[in-house]
DNA sequence: ATCGCGACCTGGTTGC
DNA sequence: TGCAACCAGGTCGCGA
């Protein structure tokens, strides 16, 4: 279930690999995925071809190839996407939506061989087809298709006194408030879960409910989370989300919340319990982060 | 503007 | 044994 740390280090792979490289073939193998290209996959695929991709970028989950001609490819992984990087001919996965055939790939990180002219296929595979591939037009710097969306705790120019100021006057729940990509992007079900757990904050605390610095305190757990995810090259569960090159990231053993419904609590050892919330699962110590008092009706 | 829900997807697991 | 129900969850569109 690719978040943030998981989508950085697709695009951080991609960067190293295919900038500089040339767009010579692209094969949509199932309709899905593009739906999102009002073009259809023929179009789609013809407004890539011959492009040369000049740079990766990312915002929150998604992430884009920069383009020659000002347009970008833009993708998200949803659940269970990946995007692979492999030798030509190599077996097609089950799932393999797309495939891209790359020529040209630029040079490697500094010190490594230059690669020469060599083939390469990027792939993008997905099981469940939450996720999807559109080519935006004019999109290389940030697609219009992801404007409304928010800066990510982990982008510099994320503007912490605005999240603040924007959550208290909302009256959700703060786990809502965390997966509401309009007022922080980046941010699952996972390292929400995680923060709050930190923050020993319960999910279903109103935001009109929470002052400045605990909202500050939370952000900065969510970035402490993302960090330490980043820093380990992501998290997997199953063999379902793979980096760019293939190789599954190992953080979900360092999972305190998310989980762990039954195991103690880390702090304090009181089992962590799972509920339903917002049609999915939350995971929290009960001890640790206390469920929020009824808001009283009539109140002004 | 905000809120909260259902739909979209597949495949592994669980229950009868 | 066979089949149906359930679960994972990010995003979008909708009605309130």
């Amino acid at each position: 279930m690719p978040e943030l740390p998981e989508v950085e280090v697709v695009r951080a792979g991609l960067e190293r690999h295919v900038v500089g490289a040339t767009i010579e073939a692209v094969e949509v193998l199932h309709p899905r995925p593009v739906r999102r290209d009002h073009r259809g996959p023929t179009g789609f695929a013809a407004a890539l071809t011959g492009q040369r991709i000049e740079a990766v970028r990312r915002r929150g989950k998604y992430f884009w190839l920069a383009l020659a001609n000002g347009d970008a490819l833009l993708g998200h992984l949803g659940m269970s996407g990946q995007m692979l990087l492999h030798e030509p001919g190599a077996l097609d996965e089950r799932h393999l939506r797309v495939r891209f055939t790359l020529a040209a790939p630029a040079p490697l990180v500094e010190g490594a061989p230059a690669p020469g002219s060599r083939p390469l296929e990027m792939r993008f595979v997905d099981q469940r087809m939450f996720g999807g591939l559109v080519v935006s037009a004019g999109g290389a710097e940030l697609p219009s298709e992801i404007v409304h969306i928010a800066r990510d705790p982990i982008d510099p120019e994320f503007d912490d006194d605005e999240f603040v100021r924007r959550a208290r006057r909302r009256t959700s729940a703060v786990k809502r408030l965390l997966l509401d990509q309009g007022l922080v992007s980046g941010v699952g079900n996972i390292y929400a879960d995680e923060a709050l757990w930190r923050a020993r904050l319960h999910g279903e605390r109103p935001g009109d409910r929470l002052t400045g610095p605990v909202l500050r305190d939370l952000l900065g757990h969510v970035r402490d989370v993302m960090g330490q995810a980043l820093a380990q090259g992501g998290t997997s569960f199953d063999a379902l989300y793979v980096n760019v090159n293939g190789e599954s990231g190992y953080f979900d053993r360092s999972l305190d919340a998310y989980g762990q419904e039954g195991e103690p609590c880390r702090r304090c050892g009181t089992p962590i319990r799972r509920v339903a919330f917002m049609n999915r699962s939350s995971f929290f110590c009960p001890t640790c982060q206390r469920p929020p008092r009824a808001r009283r009706a009539g109140r002004r």
